[in-house]
DNA sequence: TTTGTGTGTTTGAACGTTCAAATCGAACCC
DNA sequence: GGGTTCGATTTGAACGTTCAAACACACAAA
């Protein structure tokens, strides 16, 4: 690296270098990068190849102090739970970016910090320091804090996961109960008539949602469906080995399905269409490495992702939308485990 | 939300105000804040109640401007696996968010645009930008192009896993053939004299010395170590079906564990120290979920995590620190599956 | 008293950008 | 030909902070 460049400090080019090389003013080259429609189609040229040959991009922290908008969306990842890691956090995480780049956005990443005094303080000082132009929540539950806290600080936000009714109803999330209906649609169709569910927690609402859409499902179909008592091997062993033993079994996750697979075989059968049918929940990476290889539902990320920027930005911008909540499908992906 | 309020335009206290409240000028807010040590104790107690009261944070966005420090850390998130779906990346991505909180960085995530035009440009993209001090890079492989191509820009940055001879040492990583190494003296230690292993992707540096730590140690024991020809259930099979069948299978992940869990069970042999014992790597929550539950490698995240931070800040502050690699050692977590 | 030394505080300037208003030309209209 | 309008561009100011230098004051040394 030379040394003797006479370079401001961190040798960065500046919109007056580029101003100076193109034969423009300063607020030419902003407007010919944030407003191209006012600047004319041959300065416009100039500019542009000004800007490539000098490799310029806009310091990040002038704009947003000058402007005020941050471009960059805060995301709040859940406090750890090792009964229910998420699986899902990754694979929507990376979702997220990309939808939020798609936008010109960057995500910033935070959490409480550990030690667990107030949660909500990382909002706050998020917000306070104007690093972010709004938040994404994820795994809400009802009455959760944070969406309170939120709405209370007016810092815009979304949230995948539904939100309370007395709430703003800025919320992204999957159809959990058609899903699972879905599933028991599935299953009745390869001829099962005694379905069995485990599920978990279920103050998690996800959860009271995916077995609410299986036994009304059930129900509608005029099926037999039985719910397992815990959320354990034993509980769904005691189902299989009783009198009206289900010859399928649904699971609120893709981790409970593994609870079924060990009950199934303890009890002497096999997992498949043939003995017992298994389902999950999620399709993680996992569902295509068990044996036989896991049914699951399959959460459309992507959609979601791309749903929840898209509000968030609209409410950055727009201001005051009301917000309606957005429910989207998701996908049964069959594999061997139920066909 | 009252309207008539004369603030600024998003009614975020300024450092004007504090230093009004407080009777002291910008500067000595400004030095209460960042150097304590030069503000009279009386004057530091005053301004520190006008910022508690008035719920002062300066805004990033000017501090960044005026000092230059971003208080930002880059993650370049990992490209997608489908074969490898890196089941670390959630767990450390919490843990580098609180290192970095815990030494007063953010943490800004992305990726190289999806649709795969040059992954390196999204590097210079936040370089250019001047949105981070530093990069943490993640998944590093043999001649990895990022290490390179960080190196040539020119920005601070820190491996997790490690670099080529030729580059920069900025790395951090789990001994990981000390850790299978660990596994097989385990194994020993229960008795087994014929060992199998399973590893995939010869070409990713951790699951080679995963391997190799694994044959060094079997070696230098005296034991029989096999590996499985292919990364299936086939192969395993094959191994457990031979003539000197091994009592005892590593696997180089977790979810290859699953595979080897499903060939025992085919070759009508049970998993656990009186049949097949069986181990994992990176101790995912999955090891608890399953039946046995796995003895897996547990790799220490949150060490990791606080030794990338300082390793990557001494790099922002000293600047010409020539670093070294540093290799952390993981714990062995001992399940019913071998013990 | 003068000079020097140091501590604590204030003042002016600058970081790089965008906003808001001003300027400049060219075209248009009666 | 003088005014009006419109599009393209420039100029001055401002965003909120920290840097660098200046200042005020107390105290010790000469």
């Amino acid at each position: 690296m030379p040394e003797g460049t006479r370079r401001p400090r961190r040798g960065a080019t500046t919109i007056e270098e580029v101003a100076r090389a193109a034969g423009v003013s300063r607020q030419t080259v902003s407007n010919a990068l944030n407003a191209p429609q006012r600047v004319r189609p041959d300065t416009l040229e100039r500019v542009r190849t000004a800007v490539r040959e000098l490799g310029y991009q806009p310091d990040q922290s002038a704009r947003s102090l000058r402007s005020g908008a941050r471009r960059t969306l805060g995301y709040l990842a859940p406090v750890d739970d090792p009964l229910d890691p998420n699986p899902l956090m990754a694979g929507f995480l990376e979702a997220l970016v990309d939808a939020a780049g798609a936008r010109g956005q960057r995500v910033l990443l935070f959490r409480p910090a550990p030690g667990g005094t107030d949660p909500l303080a990382a909002i706050d000082e998020l917000v306070a320091a104007r690093q972010v132009d709004g938040l994404v929540l994820a795994d809400v539950l009802r009455d959760d804090p944070r969406i309170a806290h939120a709405a209370r600080v007016g810092v815009p936000f979304v949230a995948f996961g539904r939100t309370g009714p007395g709430e703003p109803q800025h919320w992204v999330d999957i159809a959990n109960d058609t899903a699972t209906a879905a599933v028991v649609r599935h299953l009745a169709g390869l001829g099962h008539r005694r379905i069995g569910y485990l599920g978990r927690a279920e103050e998690l609402p996800w959860m009271a949602a995916r077995r609410a859409g299986f036994l009304a499902e059930a129900r509608r179909l005029g099926l037999s469906a039985v719910t397992a008592a815990r959320p354990d091997v034993a509980a769904v062993r005691e189902l299989l080995g009783g009198r009206e033993r289900p010859t399928a079994f649904v699971a609120g996750s893709d981790l409970l399905a593994l609870d079924v697979y060990e009950a199934v075989r303890a009890e002497g059968l096999a997992v498949g269409p043939a003995g017992v049918a298994v389902t999950g929940f999620h399709d993680t990476p996992l569902c295509r490495h068990l044996h036989p290889a896991l049914t699951s539902v399959r959460l459309p990320l992507r959609a979601i992702a791309v749903a929840l920027v898209e509000r968030l930005l609209d409410q950055v911008r727009g201001g005051g939308a009301p917000g309606e909540g957005l429910e989207l499908p998701a996908e049964l992906v069959v594999r061997a485990s139920s066909g």
